[in-house]
RNA sequence: GCCGGAGUGGCGGAAUGGCAGACGCGGGCGACUUAAAAUCGCUUGGGCAAACCCCGUGCGGGUUCGAGUCCCGCCUCCGGCACCA
């Protein structure tokens, strides 16, 4: 039987709230429109989330992947906020001085695309966007200290970007060189590395060519062994992640090894990891760009045909060389060296398969133990001499093997070096070539340098002019920034506007005053996003990128979340500037983040969302439709956060359904208690009834062990899936509490409702704090302490037990919590169905676990 | 090919080596209603009419009193790398 009273309309008189609804509707309707607009308003108006140093207190910074402006928020933005602003409340709520920033990666391609196909400038197109997703970040209700927010494309943070490029430059870890670089015709400039993927554009999926061109690179392999030693101790990031950029890095230990040429002067350079094996090297492979080459075909006879084949090579290099494992082809080039230790002529060929930006872009072909060299030997029909035998079994027969043997093994034909270990031989034949002057030990990295220039206009200028007598001059530091201007035109040619700019290209030296040119290349933009969390510390610093004490104060970040995709690219860039930037002495920390979480992607029918695959989701109409507390909600519950998540209408409809019933059960249980908030905070009073009955008892054991739960997965696991559903079970007996009516006791209600709405707050802000201010609370659901249970509230007296029968469950047993091994053994002894079922039969052993089961092993 | 991760009801997903399927969605039944929606209960892995029972966490083995979880060998899917010498 339900009371009548209670009704919304009541519970507002009751409770003498200023709740915001109570003027507006009479329905137990959840008005989320009403509620969210007014808390978020009230909230900017407070000032809530504005944070500053404190020294008193643990810092806490939370920081989400900040976004490319491109037009609007999708579900991947909504998540990915969502879980940030989790870990951000509840820290705050925990007592911890929470930086909790957001901005703009706003130089980018894509709004130069805008510019051209719909005459829109760049800078207008970028502005506006932000200005739109600004709204629908504050429409989200996420706990940002907006007082921070800036974008990468304006002045006042790129000014920092340039200054910064001068002290790379000036510690020579920017420069300039010639060189193959990867260019994507679409995009009309050039790429990283790091930014083709499987021979294509990262970005617009064209393939990728080669060109020579002269650009600047950062020297972030000056970098490697840090960037790979450290990863060891980012206890918080995935292993994934880490495994991810070892590989990038690609480090390993080989030789470079001299091979003198026969016939004439000097050596050919060979980088191996197994110099155990040079005894097998039954031909050299030089790669087409080797600088060598023309030396080396001079006097061969089919020489045309050598450059005819050379020229085919690097045309096919551009389409096929990097997208598949293609034939290996190649050609031999007249040319022989000796091989030091046997001193018989190898033959030289040039191959497609070896590459110029590895090592020393050649090698020292040993077929019978590299799968690569067999091949090729195989087409060529080019000796294979066997000289690693398998530890056990037999050799491989050179004549006949189609596979390499590249695991250590037993040397052999490999003169005094015979009968060795592999291992030993490798050391032992280092050696030999270091003490007879022939090459040297070394490590070798598949990471190269990070090319940053760009043939664009919408991006951070380089900071450089060119001058016809002192050459490269990077200009001074107060003259910068160095200011995209605004007055360009974007025609469809590809070619950057930045380049017909008379005024800004033409300007004078810094050093000597005579005319020079600008560069007009601009930087990557990932450049822009490897220090924009340290600015975070200090968004209004005008005399440096941010002060030392603020940076140091609030870095390393400690809990960053973003998309796996950057899992390389921006992890990897952000870790090489936090190191520059502490060996300049900017900031203490020398890793960036300290935890990191890679959240999974949004999917709809099992794809990625993607406006060509129209399958795409639109936040601002969930958010119009259910509110922002429920696209939350949703994207928490529906999945773990580094799974994948599938988009699901019915789970968004579950997720509001819940709020309601969590609306509709406290605005209902609030008239029930007479003064809401005095009982509210008093907790205690709840506990020291004996006035309480087996269902008040009950009730308690529930809330407090919500309290745990919900703690328990937020703080040490991140599993806000899970943290929701011990809130729905919490809500679940809540109601069945209700069923009570009078019989309710008013201290246990008031304290579970509580409890209920802060463990809420993190995950629903909005409907957390009305109805916090509902129950006659005057201060924000926000800045209250998170709350605690009482583990003696927690404990039962009583617990059921499995009693298993040869491990399968045949019963269940009710015992004191506390009962001993042997008291449960007895009990489950005693059991009918027990007794039945080793009636006859022996018992081997009885296993009792305390608090789970009973386990009686018959035969 | 190499390196990661994952395979659990109709679906999303839970389970420190200890009662598989929490919670939600969907389904079924009931209450309220003239009716429907909403809401509130109850119910819901499969087999059997049902009880008891049997079978169930990708497949095949193993360790253990006890395995979704640990070990060995496979299969499938997803992600990353891929001539890196």
């Amino acid at each position: 039987m339900r009371r009548k009273a209670f009704s919304l309309l009541e519970a507002c008189w009751e409770t003498g709230c200023m709740a915001v609804s109570q003027t507006m509707t009479k329905s137990t309707a959840y008005d989320f429109e009403q509620v969210e607009r007014t808390w978020q308003q009230r909230w900017e108006e407070q000032d809530l989330y504005r944070v500053d140093e404190d020294p008193s207190r643990p810092k806490y910074y939370c920081l989400e992947m900040f976004p490319y402006p491109s037009g609007r928020l999708h579900m991947g933005h909504v998540r990915n906020y969502s879980i940030g602003d989790v870990v951000a409340r509840f820290k705050r709520m925990r007592g911890y001085n929470v930086l909790h920033p957001m901005g703009w990666d706003a130089f980018g391609l894509p709004a130069e695309n805008a510019a051209i196909q719909h005459n829109i400038h760049p800078s207008k197109w970028t502005w506006e966007n932000i200005d739109f997703m600004r709204r629908q970040l504050k429409r989200l209700g996420i706990s940002y200290d907006w007082r921070r927010e800036f974008a990468s494309c304006h002045p006042d943070y790129y000014k920092w970007t340039q200054w910064l490029f001068l002290r790379f430059y000036e510690r020579g870890l920017a420069y300039r060189k010639r060189a193959s670089v990867n260019w994507c015709p679409n995009c009309a400039t050039v790429l990283a590395n790091e930014q083709v993927v499987q021979g294509r554009c990262e970005r617009c999926d064209t393939e990728v060519t080669t060109r020579e061109l002269e650009q600047w690179f950062f020297r972030i392999t000056d970098y490697a062994d840090r960037l790979l030693e450290d990863l060891d101790r980012l206890e918080g990031w995935p292993e994934k992640v880490k495994t991810m950029q070892r590989n990038w890095i690609g480090k390993s230990y080989g030789v470079e090894i001299h091979f003198p040429l026969q016939g004439r002067d000097g050596h050919l350079a060979v980088f191996t990891t197994r110099p155990d094996t040079i005894f097998g090297a039954t031909y050299m492979v030089v790669a087409p760009e080797h600088p060598l080459v023309d030396t080396l075909i001079e006097d061969a006879p089919g020489k045309d045909e050598i450059r005819r084949f050379i020229e085919d090579v690097k045309k096919q290099d551009e389409i096929a060389r990097t997208s598949e494992e293609g034939d290996k082809v190649g050609v031999f080039t007249g040319s022989y060296c000796i091989n030091p230790f046997t001193g018989e002529p190898i033959p030289i060929w040039i191959g497609n398969y070896v590459l110029m930006g590895y090592g020393t872009g050649a090698i020292m072909a040993v077929p019978a133990h590299d799968q690569r060299d067999l091949d090729f030997a195989r087409a060529y029909d080019l000796p294979v001499r066997v000289v690693i035998a398998p530890p056990e079994g037999e050799a491989p027969d050179a004549a006949t093997m189609t596979e390499a043997y590249a695991e250590p093994g037993v040397m052999v034909n490999s003169g005094p070096f015979s009968g060795l270990p592999s291992q030993e031989g490798w050391q032992r034949i280092a050696e030999e070539i270091e003490r007879r002057g022939m090459g040297r030990r070394r490590v070798q990295y598949r990471l190269r340098d990070w090319l940053i220039s760009r043939q664009r206009y919408w991006g951070c200028p380089i900071p450089v002019v060119y001058c016809g007598h002192c050459g490269i001059v990077p200009v001074p530091d107060d003259e910068l920034p160095v200011l995209l201007p605004e007055d360009v035109a974007f025609k469809p040619t590809g070619r950057s506007p930045l380049l017909d700019h008379a005024e800004f290209v033409q300007t004078t030296c810094p050093k000597c005053g005579g005319p020079a040119k600008r560069e007009t290349d601009t930087m990557d933009t990932f450049v822009d996003s490897s220090w924009y969390f340290l600015r975070f510390a200090d968004p209004h610093a005008a005399d440096g990128p941010f002060g030392k004490e603020k940076a140091d104060y609030w870095m390393p970040v400690d809990q960053y979340i973003g998309g796996v995709e950057h899992a390389i690219l921006h992890l990897m860039y952000a870790r090489f500037f936090q190191k520059v930037l502490a060996d300049m002495g900017l900031s203490t920390a020398q890793e960036p983040f300290t935890n990191l979480l890679t959240q999974g992607m949004v999917l709809k029918d099992g794809a990625k969302m993607s406006k060509s695959k129209g399958n795409t989701v639109d936040a601002d109409e969930i958010v119009a439709k259910y509110g922002a507390d429920t696209a939350r909600l949703f994207t928490l519950f529906t999945a773990p956060p580094e799974r994948d998540l599938e988009w699901s209408d019915a789970g968004v409809e579950g997720a509001s359904r819940f709020l309601n019933r969590v609306w509709r059960l406290v605005t209902e249980l609030a008239a029930f208690l007479p003064g809401a908030a005095a009982g509210a905070q008093n907790g205690a009073a709840a506990g020291n009834g004996a006035a309480l009955t087996e269902a008040d008892r009950q009730m308690r054991r529930v809330i407090h062990r919500t309290v745990q739960r919900v703690t328990k997965d937020v703080e040490e696991r991140f599993h806000f899936n899970t943290a929701i559903s011990a809130i729905m079970e919490l809500v679940n007996a809540f109601y069945q509490y209700k069923e009570r009516g009078d019989a309710m006791n008013r201290a246990v209600v008031a304290e579970g409702l509580q409890k209920l709405v802060l463990l809420l707050a993190p995950f629903a802000p909005h409907l957390a704090e009305e109805l916090w201010h509902r129950m006659g609370h005057e201060e924000s659901v926000h800045l209250q302490p998170w709350p605690d249970f009482d583990p003696d509230v927690v404990r039962t007296e009583e617990i059921e037990i499995a009693v298993q029968i040869n491990g399968r469950v045949r019963d269940r047993l009710v015992i004191d919590a506390d009962a001993s091994q042997e008291e449960m053994k007895a009990a489950a002894l005693e059991l009918e169905r027990v007794r039945a079922a080793v009636e006859g039969r022996e018992i081997v052993r009885i296993v009792a676990v305390p608090g789970r089961l009973v386990n009686i092993v018959v035969k």
